[in-house]
DNA sequence: AGCGTAACTGAACGCGCGTTCATATCCAAG
DNA sequence: CTTGGATATGAACGCGCGTTCAGTTACGCT
């Protein structure tokens, strides 16, 4: 047997990715072999070679893809005036988007020591970006006597920590909607940069 | 050649926990081999099997250690009265303590998965522990009207998140001291819990 | 001095790994 | 209807995996 029935470029390659997203996030990038993926997709361990030169360019793909995403979306965003704005809007963009693509963000904080040393630091840079824009508006904040921090940068991993974690304990059936989580954390957020 | 010279159990044990503990956190539970352990030993692969009955077992083993270290250490810290007080200590303590310990903080948060269930049940449970501990202390101050969470399970959890992010960048040899860590997130978890 | 056992070696077990490749089939274009 | 490239198979490659175990050595004890 060779090729089958109806398969596609445009359709097995977006699976691999997909069944490897899932994979990775539920057992590790490590844990999870080519068959494993290749059988979640529905072909021979083979053909996934021809859409990935290899495992790690798989996982690298992955997460730059899901980074490019993030800074993406948040260019998007409307362009407010007010740190305080800004900073309500950062806090209701990042939970939204991580909510919304849990295994890629997991796989982007954990997988990060399975890159290359050179995918590292792409992604690096692109979570640093990332962060910068937080930092960003931080500082304005600061400047403007509106926000009071000790330490801007600390503040910046600070709050992104915080809100990150969201992903590892929210639930879509449980008690709280989005909106109503986001409310949550912005009041915490608001009141420890608050001057 | 079989026995070698100065082995001895007391001192095999602990070195074979200390390098998994090391290799574990640098290169994932699933990326490390029980040779690769071994070697940094000093000792074959099937030694290490005189020690613990498998792998699995092994990781469980450190993991369930670190947060029977980190229970104990919070159970010996002195009874505070305030909920102020409490809270400033326990920001204080798990600060100090992550930091002290970065390759065991490592590994208990991102080998959950690697955990096979009844294993994986237990940690959780002690996990849950020391989170009703801060939980306790929010709840307190809540009672008492001098915090306002709007959620105190989501506060809890949010507020652990930011402090165990600290692993994630601090450095020993960076401009900040552990002392002036511990006050610029305290004065962040202050306001951001403050009525 | 010699014995028993704790501590370790080194080889072996079956297995699954990532990756390659010759081969076969399907589909679209001429 | 033919043909050529895209798409997949399935077998194979060498290798390292976790684990077991018979055999060997060093040490503590009498």
């Amino acid at each position: 047997m060779a090729r089958t029935q109806g398969s596609h470029s445009e359709i097995t390659g977006p699976r691999i990715r997909s069944a490897a997203l899932a994979l990775f996030a539920k057992h590790g990038f490590a844990a999870v072999s080519m068959r494993q993926i290749a059988g979640e997709v529905g072909v021979q361990a083979g053909a996934l070679y021809n859409y990935i030169p290899d495992k790690q360019a798989l996982l690298f793909s992955l997460m730059k893809g899901h980074m490019d995403d993030l800074l993406a979306a948040c260019e998007e965003r409307p362009a407010l005036n007010t740190p305080q704005d800004r900073l309500r809007d950062f806090v209701d963009f990042h939970i939204a988007f991580h909510l919304d693509r849990p295994e890629a963000v997991f796989i982007s904080y954990m997988e990060l020591r399975n890159l290359s040393p050179e995918n590292f630091a792409q992604i690096e840079a692109l979570r640093r970006t990332y962060e910068n824009r937080l930092e960003a508006i931080l500082e304005q904040g600061r400047a403007q006597g509106v926000f009071e921090v000790a330490d801007t940068k600390i503040a910046t991993l600070a709050v992104i920590a915080m809100l990150t974690g969201v992903t590892t304990w929210y639930r879509q059936a449980g008690r709280l909607s989005v909106t109503q989580v986001q409310a949550v954390y912005w009041d915490m957020v608001r009141k420890a940069v608050a001057a």
